[in-house]
DNA sequence: CATCCTCAAACTGTCGACACTCGACAGTCG
DNA sequence: CGACTGTCGAGTGTCGACAGTTTGAGGATG
């Protein structure tokens, strides 16, 4: 949040690319659109009231995020994901996060500790009172601070893309968590792992947490796109 | 294929955008633009002899291999990196290069062991007679070999982003290998430990492999930056 | 009935144009 | 002399249009 020296928040003039790309987003992880389906620029650019331009840079940007594909002079295409993919993604995904938390158990600052502790009871709250898209985000949140107190930043870039494709595959199975509290509760080891700065600890705790995770989104997927 | 009025079969009119895309990464690689430097479209444009269009889409694929960066409303410049960011594009390639070393371990078939067998020939053959380019080229292509054998091409992905980075800031620095056979002899373990099917090895001998290139290159580019 | 061909509609790739924004510079006022 | 304002050129964001390609339907053919 930036304010300008009289206090005001400065307008924030998004670009129409910016703003298609947001809408797009929305729309695919709602499932608006059926995966591997054809966007077509003109269509999309009459729905949103503008032209072709910042529609396929938009598009482009989504490519680049892993949700769409395109092929030359046919355009652009809603990603399909097969479990294998989605596979590799979480096992891409604990490889990072190992790091990170390998990274983090020798650094750990009190405010770090209390800022995962208070987004452990973040998690909580929306564990009781919430939606579940409320829920993943908050847990996507913790994860990601992880990265974010390891210091590379390059490694939280890549979770982010991650991020975006668990979310877009997640949102396709439909509910994800059955007990949405205990969910939130598997992310103590990881924390208490940290407050005792043992990585082989953390790491271990990671295994466990994002190993259950890995084998019930993938099982989902799979059974998913059987029926 | 698509001929002319005349019959002639004209070279595959591959997309102007990759083309552009391609010419601008050239560039970029030989350090014809400074880094920080603004890239303005329409004398892109010129330069290339097209519309301002696909630049833009060019650009934009660039950004998001992070050659480029883009400010709204002011366009797009050269990256510019600092010893730190390269230094976390080390930490998560070796991250990454771990495990799939580690994956690989447990998979290694005799066609994945002669393929990289292979490529380290081919990297002492050009240590002896080839440019600098080339060998940079070839000791990618075989950490590549390593990423693709571990089965997760999410990774493969990641690697390669990582690699276009790498490779900007190594021809930023300039000359890099001071006794091209010695480095080329020092992927002989990385291979070794693999026969032996054992990770651990295997981790270890990458952890001194990227480590002494980490340290070596990041090194230079923080000179460099001082100078 | 299956296959090939024709053709029109739909779509993408590219272009040139216009409006608006940003930054620099000179001029004005206190 | 310093700060503010108006103006101007450069450059981006967006648009509508055109040309060539792909697709799919429907008819012709074996």
């Amino acid at each position: 949040m930036t304010t300008t020296t009289r206090g005001f928040a400065t307008i924030q003039q998004r670009d129409l690319v910016n703003q298609i790309a947001d809408m797009l987003t929305e729309a695919l992880l709602k499932g608006e659109f059926a995966p591997g389906v054809h966007l077509a620029e003109a269509q999309l650019a009459r729905d949103f009231g503008v032209s072709r331009a910042p529609v396929r840079e938009a598009a482009r940007l989504l490519e680049s995020r892993g949700m769409l594909v395109s092929q030359p002079r046919r355009g652009f295409f809603v990603r399909t994901f097969n479990a294998d993919e989605l596979d590799d993604v979480y096992d891409l995904r604990l490889c990072l996060e190992r790091h990170a938390i390998r990274l983090l158990a020798g650094k750990l600052t009190a405010a770090m500790e209390a800022a995962l502790s208070h987004q452990l009871e973040t998690m909580r709250q929306v564990a009781r009172d919430g939606t579940a898209v409320q829920q993943i985000e908050e847990d996507v949140a913790f994860h990601r601070m992880l990265c974010e107190f390891s210091g590379n930043q390059r490694l939280v870039r890549v979770f982010d893309e991650l991020c975006h494709e668990m979310r877009f595959c997640i949102l396709l199975i439909g509910q994800l968590y059955d007990d949405p509290l205990r969910v939130a509760d598997t992310h103590e080891p990881i924390l208490e792992a940290l407050r005792t700065r043992s990585p082989d600890a953390g790491e271990a705790a990671l295994d466990y947490h994002i190993g259950v995770a890995q084998q019930r989104v993938v099982e989902m997927f799979r059974e998913r796109a059987k029926g």
